[in-house]
DNA sequence: CCTATGACTGCAA
DNA sequence: TTTGCAGCCATAG
């Protein structure tokens, strides 16, 4: 891996996305803080959007601090329906931070 | 170089 | 509880 690569802003937000263990979820804040931007929530969402559709990494367990979903309909749908088959349940449309927030 | 744009946030009203 | 808004920051034009 180039040096450039890792200091690649999508790279490193990957790098932590993948380590987001399945049945547990963490914000746009989160994951850009763990990725060493503590104030880039809105680029971590800018960086997700990158991703191609068929991805493998984990795009789906990244809520917005509000224990919502910030993706437009249909892929709220979607990401819904793969965090429920992973034990993420929803209650009144949000998500129990409490709950299922991962933090290391 | 400068402005606009978000899968965002936290706080004031 | 809901709404509005300033702050945020890499990217795109």
């Amino acid at each position: 891996m180039s040096e450039e690569e890792i200091n690649n802003t999508l790279a490193r937000i990957c790098r932590v996305l993948a380590s987001i263990p399945s049945g547990h979820v963490v914000t746009y804040g989160d994951l850009a803080a763990m990725a060493g931007f503590p104030k880039g929530a809105r680029l971590a969402g800018q960086q997700l959007r990158k991703l191609p559709k068929d991805t493998k990494l984990p795009w789906h367990r990244v809520i917005n601090a509000q224990g919502r979903l910030s993706l437009p309909e249909p892929r709220a749908s979607y990401q819904r329906e793969l965090l429920q088959s992973e034990g993420v349940s929803f209650l009144k449309g949000r998500i129990d931070m409490a709950k299922y927030r991962w933090r290391p």
